[in-house]
DNA sequence: GATGAATGAGTATTCATTCAT
DNA sequence: TATGAATGAATACTCATTCAT
């Protein structure tokens, strides 16, 4: 391993360690009342080595969907080439993935979700912002590609691959966004993945020809 | 029209006037972009007078959705209690209405989503915040309703209605945030409204029995 | 009763009654913290009515001061010009005088201890500055009269007789000043008539001369 | 010196500068209009940089008088504890320990005692009030204390110590700020210290049995 | 790289005062 | 006179970001 690769290894590990500490400040106070102060102080480090390895706050927020949005497109990539499934064993592999993923890390995929409907994404940096539109991208289109077998094989009903899977894509973070509200509000028992569940359920459904 | 009542008119006149110029520059920069003196402007007025006619930012900012969903729930109970409509027909009338209060004010639609997936809501009065949840209570109500008429008939699957209406709730505000949020990203040409057209079709379908 | 002078009543009237409600409301949140609006509404006028009957703020609460000074004054002059008793007995009938005023009005009195010794004074006008000026002097010559009395009858100490008209005047305001913060902080039992009298006493002992 | 210990005396010297400025400012310009900016301003620093060394404008100004009262509390420590003088020469001494205070820093008693009269009192912070407290209670109980051992010693008069010494401090406080304010009003030539010298001694003489 | 003290621009909110009615 | 809606200047405080060490 050479000198130059050691000390990437070790940026990275301290990426990790900021990106930690900021998900449990954020997801504590939110993203405005977070100040880079307490994310310094959770990750034990000073607020200037923050901007050593972020560029500035709306960015080290933006990181933390960055990741969840790489690890969530391997997880699609891997349902949409498997070339065992049938189109409907596809799209339950896929509601499955999403909600492996969501329990993978809940916080991370609220943040997300806030990000995605919040102005903080006007201030991103072009690089960061490309980056983030090349995944949800790629994303969307692995799902497109699940329906679209379904629709290619008769089964689905004609609608733009596209347009569907947008649809999958709103409606898990409606669901995750409503639900985690409606808990700010109420306090509720959390009714979130029962919630998710049958909304795939009935969106699967939905989605097949009459006649089947 | 005695005097006191056309004192009244006069001040709901001057909340609107403000509320039109907030939707404006909310709308325009983002709740935390937008500063009193930018929405004092925007209204013609002085930052002070703001504050004759909202006690602070957030609550300002809260006013615009209650509108909406008082408007909403109008329209959802009117389809809900439609004793003409078949169940059917009702959640065929319920997914117009949506469609029809989203268009006749989309910003504030966006707003109102906005509101309920940020930490504004937990900075507001009791008072409004039970307003607000209140409404949105009945809201969900009315449309669980619905679908609970289309289950006791027989027609629908056999899954809780409240849940049911919360799907179709996030469903709804999961697709506007969402392609509002691409709109921001690239600025695409809208298509929203066909979105959420299939969204609700595909919807409905999966609602439905097999055997139908 | 003239026209003329039957206004003037009844703008005399309205001073009063503004004057009592500014008592109220400085004495219950202090001077800072009580607004004009709080005095209007207290006083069942509104905010633009005081500017008609005082100046401004700062002058509305000095004339709170003013009106105690005039009936202190009084009092003194009645003692001073009193003919029936000795330098010692004056002295006694001062300090009775004192709390007299005190008791008649505590609130008032801390108040123009409080005026005496802020930044206020330095921003009333030319005219009631004077005013409250030649007041106080007035008082304070009277005061320096008794004890010139004293001095001159060979009774009491060889001191500049407005130096201890100065001192009597300071610890007659420290006391009220000093029991009055007490009060603020320890809630303690009111000890201030106690403190009063026997300060009085030995000042008085204080102010004969030894051999007496 | 460690380093440790060296950034120690850096931050006091921070604070010792902007007291020093915060002095000035306070003492121009009375408590309500100074400003943060101008305090900021005058110590060659930024607004923001003042709170890194106080809380808030009522504890920088507190603060003021917290080292004037933990300079007088070891003068009378000093002068209590004395045990070459007798209760008449302490009585004396302690007078003179009052007015070397005084004329150690004018501008600061006078703020003492300011705070000590007004509303600002109420806002402190829990810890910084009890520390005034417990501050002026000890200053309190050492000249109770000088005045007990002349009681007991069969000189002074038979009266509570306590209420002695808050006389004692009352006359003290109130010559201060009546002479303080009689220079706002005339611009007088300053006779504070003969009218305080003079005050202590017909104190003094009040205090002794007459007998004596 | 790491620090953390210093920065200073940015803003919600208050409230004495005014003035059209 | 009386009103009270409107004003808008004034300001304490925050916090992302920088930079000398």
């Amino acid at each position: 391993m050479g000198i130059q690769e050691r000390k990437e290894r070790e940026r990275e590990r301290r990426r990790q360690q900021i990106i930690v500490a900021a998900k449990r400040v954020f997801s504590d106070k939110g993203f405005n009342r977070a100040t880079m102060e307490d994310i310094a102080k959770e990750a034990e480090l000073s607020p200037g080595s923050l901007y050593l390895y972020f560029k500035n706050k709306d960015e080290l927020y933006a990181s933390l969907s960055l990741r969840i949005l790489q690890y969530l497109l391997i997880r699609l990539d891997h349902v949409s080439l498997n070339k065992e499934l049938n189109p409907e064993q596809k799209v339950a592999a896929l509601t499955d993935a999403m909600l492996d993923v969501y329990e993978f890390d809940p916080v991370i995929i609220i943040n997300l979700f806030h990000l995605q409907s919040s102005e903080t994404l006007k201030n991103l940096s072009e690089e960061l912002l490309t980056e983030i539109k090349d995944l949800s991208r790629k994303s969307l289109g692995a799902i497109a590609g699940i329906f679209n077998e379904g629709i290619e094989a008769g089964i689905y009903i004609q609608e733009h691959p596209i347009a569907l899977a947008d649809i999958f894509w709103s409606l898990f973070s409606g669901i995750i966004l409503w639900e985690s509200s409606k808990n700010i509000i109420d306090k509720n028992k959390d009714y979130l993945k029962d919630t998710l569940k049958t909304a795939f359920e009935v969106f699967s459904r939905g989605l097949k020809k009459e006649e089947l």
